[in-house]
DNA sequence: CCTCCACCGGAACGTGAGGAGT
DNA sequence: ACTCCTCACGTTCCGGTGGAGG
């Protein structure tokens, strides 16, 4: 026991400080986002004047800074206000935190208590929640910036959200508040009603992708911080930065994989980050995330996976095919299968946790369908049908 | 050029769980 | 005990559709 402490403790140095690389660390310095903060920072400097900014609309992919830019400047803005004893309250909520904050009525209950007034987390009307999300927001007696992260996800369940919180001013007697939207991408927004949709977005902020190259700078200035000295060789680092870029330029994936390449690395006992620990680090990332999906899949689509594994060697799986599997292991196990609408929902489920990917296609006389691809299933087959064995 | 397949995906509705308030 | 609240998960119903084959 006392070997393996030592020699743990010895041999794989290779961290200096992992949190660096943590998703929740903000960093001081934003490379290639110098654009973007200034603008943010001059849509928010009004506030420093007593005045209300402007509503804002940022867009941008996963892992493109939004949300790490905007919490730097929102801060910072803060602080400077604070100094001058100007009353500015920055508020950020991310939207997508399940059973927290991913409806209307769950957002204000968790505002409003996270701002001072306890309020229960079910069993009132929505209106009340947001009688008392105003007061808190009045309480504050400032200008208040509430930031709302994955704003999609709230718009997809209620579009009328916004019209609400666009509306707010009207109603506070003490405060003032401007809100900045975070999301995703730009479609999700199509089913808001126009006039709400502009006077959310008086101001507009695109995160457009990093590109291989960006990522490799924000992995060398982060890295110089997160490993010691000569661990992480710059071959490994360009490697990760072109994996990155080639899966829609996400800084966030990249300093993921640096790290799990670290610890890797560590518990090899090796102190050298290379090449081979990063494609090694790609694959295991790609089939935990698998794993630990799967696992916590509902019974029925654990069925239908497992009824896409049985086929998965067929060229071409169409949701008929999954259908008709499926349908089979549920009636084996005694149960009445859902129904063809469900399963095809439950696909596009499985399509956006990475599980599968799929496209409709057309194959013209034979009808218009879901086309699945299961290259990403095919490596872990085995593992997964261990784990779904007794489903 | 038209048809018609095999689904897609929006909408409305039902049910039961989890939880107020009175 | 009873009413009222939201919400996840399903079902039912149905209009819509890209393109191979006639």
């Amino acid at each position: 026991m006392t070997r393996i402490f030592e020699s743990f403790a010895s041999k794989g140095q290779v961290f200096r400080s992992k949190h660096v690389l943590q998703l929740s660390y903000v960093p001081e310095r934003l490379p290639h986002r110098e654009q973007q903060l200034e603008q943010l920072a001059g849509m928010l400097a009004p506030a420093l004047r007593m005045e209300i900014p402007s509503n804002i609309l940022i867009y941008g992919k996963p892992g493109t800074g939004k949300t790490a830019s905007t919490i730097f400047v929102g801060s910072e803005l803060e602080r400077i206000a604070a100094e001058k004893g100007i009353r500015v309250r920055f508020v950020y909520v991310n939207a997508g935190l399940k059973k927290l904050t991913d409806t209307e009525y769950r957002l204000y209950a968790y505002l409003a208590n996270l701002l001072g007034r306890p309020f229960p987390h079910t069993g009132l009307p929505t209106s009340q929640a947001y009688e008392t999300f105003a007061q808190s927001i009045d309480d504050q007696k400032s200008i208040v910036i509430l930031v709302i992260d994955e704003l999609d996800v709230l718009v997809k369940k209620n579009p009328d959200v916004l019209y609400t919180l666009s509306r707010m001013n009207s109603e506070l007697k003490n405060s003032k508040i401007s809100i900045i939207g975070i999301t995703n991408n730009l479609n999700t927004l199509s089913s808001v009603d126009a006039r709400t949709k502009s006077s959310l977005s008086e101001e507009d902020l695109i995160f457009p992708p990093y590109n291989a190259d960006q990522i490799a700078d924000i992995l060398r200035e982060r890295s110089q911080e997160a490993f010691l000295r000569d661990v992480l060789d710059e071959d490994a680092l360009l490697f990760v930065s072109a994996h990155a870029a080639k899966a829609h330029g996400d800084a966030r994936r990249a300093l993921e994989l640096l790290r799990v390449s670290g610890e890797m690395a560590e518990r090899e006992g090796s102190n050298k980050v290379n090449r081979e620990k990063v494609a090694k680090a790609i694959t295991k990332l790609d089939s935990d995330h698998a794993l630990s999906v799967t696992k916590t899949l509902p019974h029925h689509n654990k069925l239908i996976l497992k009824a896409i594994l049985g086929r998965c060697d067929e060229p071409h799986l169409f949701t008929g095919d999954i259908y008709e599997g499926y349908e089979q292991l549920a009636s084996d196990s005694g149960l009445t299968p859902l129904t063809l609408r469900r399963v095809s929902d439950i696909l596009n489920e499985f399509d956006s946790m990475g599980l599968i990917s799929s496209k409709i296609i057309s194959r013209g006389r034979y009808g218009r369908t879901r086309a699945v691809s299961t290259k990403n299933l095919s490596s872990l087959r085995t593992k997964l049908e261990r784990l779904l064995i007794h489903a």
